[in-house]
DNA sequence: AGACTTTTAAATGTCTGACAAATGAAAAAG
DNA sequence: CTTTTTCATTTGTCAGACATTTAAAAGTCT
């Protein structure tokens, strides 16, 4: 039961963390120098390193070369969070075998929370984007990541249509970490002509900012893709 | 507009990790010892050390000490995968000054997202631990953090309450990331004793697997925050 | 004086070599 | 066969050196 203490380079990693977090070191301030940093906590400049890169890691700091470089608290930008938020859902739900079932239920019931404020708030350029998704998904030549990809470009367009970047961002990893679980479902001309309709009817509806619409035909769409994926699973048991 | 080649430590890193993301390395295997590491990219131990650090750092490997030690690939744990989520959250909405209304909206939207679920679902534990925080709510001498913290949990038992992992981690950055925000607002006697008497609504409606009501409510509670946070808002431009 | 070039100092990035500490496995002792 | 000791392996830490990058300072020419 005991915890053994961490490594010198955690601990200092952990207490610059907390300096940032809790707002002693405000953005894109710079930090001592690496040896100025040994000096402090008393250890090496190699364990200091190690320490900057765990924190890098987390693009809580950046660091630049040169006379007037060194490690500068980062200013996390919705990108960066967006791609490590991305990685770690979908590492998760592969790593913990999660049921189709539950990441499609997670997924859907988290999308029509975004429905209303879409309908609401969407801009043509939403509208075109989404058009534009559909029109792809429904080229007969399109490979199965490509429809994969294609459908995430999609209900993300319909998650940003929200205006809301707080909502976008948590999302992403709901959607986005979806995918490889979606492209494990093999896609049939028929299913893919369903799904590209019940996409259109989306788009339909949120561009006539009918939200109760809009979220009757995710409701469809969600227990669509469930019931594909038991299919391909009772499939691949019997397979 | 040129990207200067990244470091090798982070080339490295970035190779390892794409080995675990599509599962070239899988769950507890042992990755080659720092000194075959070295050998193998054709960089110093050094060098190898900072990437293995990186990966550490976002809890794709762990390292044992010891004749039988190395880098393992880690299994990533929700608890894991929850605390970083939290953390980044934080960071997004205290270095981006998202507005209070704009984080509200999310949190309160995705929450709304998890009521249906929860009502058909929820366990009399999560009804306990609701009706337990509830209570702490309403002592007096609870400190604003105090109060904060146990608004949380309620809202954290509610989420749960749909039992669904996926969505418990994902709601977990909306919810708890808020907390820092929550705190900024002053709660008078008046507002906790309105605030506790939604949350028993709330409760008593899961109670009843009255999805409708519990909703409601919550959009009740969503505009009554919103409010409150305008009221602080206003409060601290005119003082 | 002003514009251009060179030098320099400071900082991170990388390498080498060494030792400490932890830990399981093999060898030795009983 | 069990216990103890030794040992080899591996990560953790340290010290010192050199390479590279960068901006500022110093120098040079017009």
């Amino acid at each position: 039961m005991k915890k053994r203490a961490p490594d010198l380079s955690a601990q200092i990693a952990s207490s610059i963390r907390d300096a940032i977090v809790d707002g002693r070191l405000i953005v894109d301030e710079r930090l001592p120098s690496e040896a100025e940093l040994s000096a402090e906590f008393e250890v090496s400049r190699s364990t200091v390193r190690e320490a900057l890169k765990r924190l890098g890691a987390q693009s809580l700091i950046r660091t630049e070369r040169g006379a007037t470089g060194g490690a500068f608290v980062n200013h996390l930008r919705y990108e960066d969070a967006y791609a490590q938020h991305v990685t770690t859902s979908t590492l998760l739900l592969s790593m913990n075998s999660v049921h189709f079932a539950t990441a499609a239920e997670a997924r859907f019931a988290l999308e029509a929370a975004c429905v209303p404020l879409s309908a609401a708030r969407r801009t043509p350029d939403h509208l075109a984007t989404m058009r534009a998704e559909i029109h792809r998904q429904s080229q007969p030549g399109l490979s199965d990541e490509g429809f994969c990809a294609s459908d995430v470009a999609f209900h993300r367009a319909l998650v940003d249509g929200a205006g809301n970047p707080v909502l976008s961002y948590q999302l992403a990893g709901a959607v986005e970490a979806m995918q490889p679980l979606m492209n494990m479902i093999t896609f049939t001309a028929r299913s893919r002509s369903e799904i590209v309709s019940l996409h259109s009817r989306i788009a339909d509806a949120l561009d006539a900012r009918d939200a109760s619409a809009a979220d009757a035909t995710l409701s469809e769409l969600a227990s669509y893709t469930v019931t594909l994926g038991q299919t391909m699973f009772a499939k691949a048991r019997s397979g």
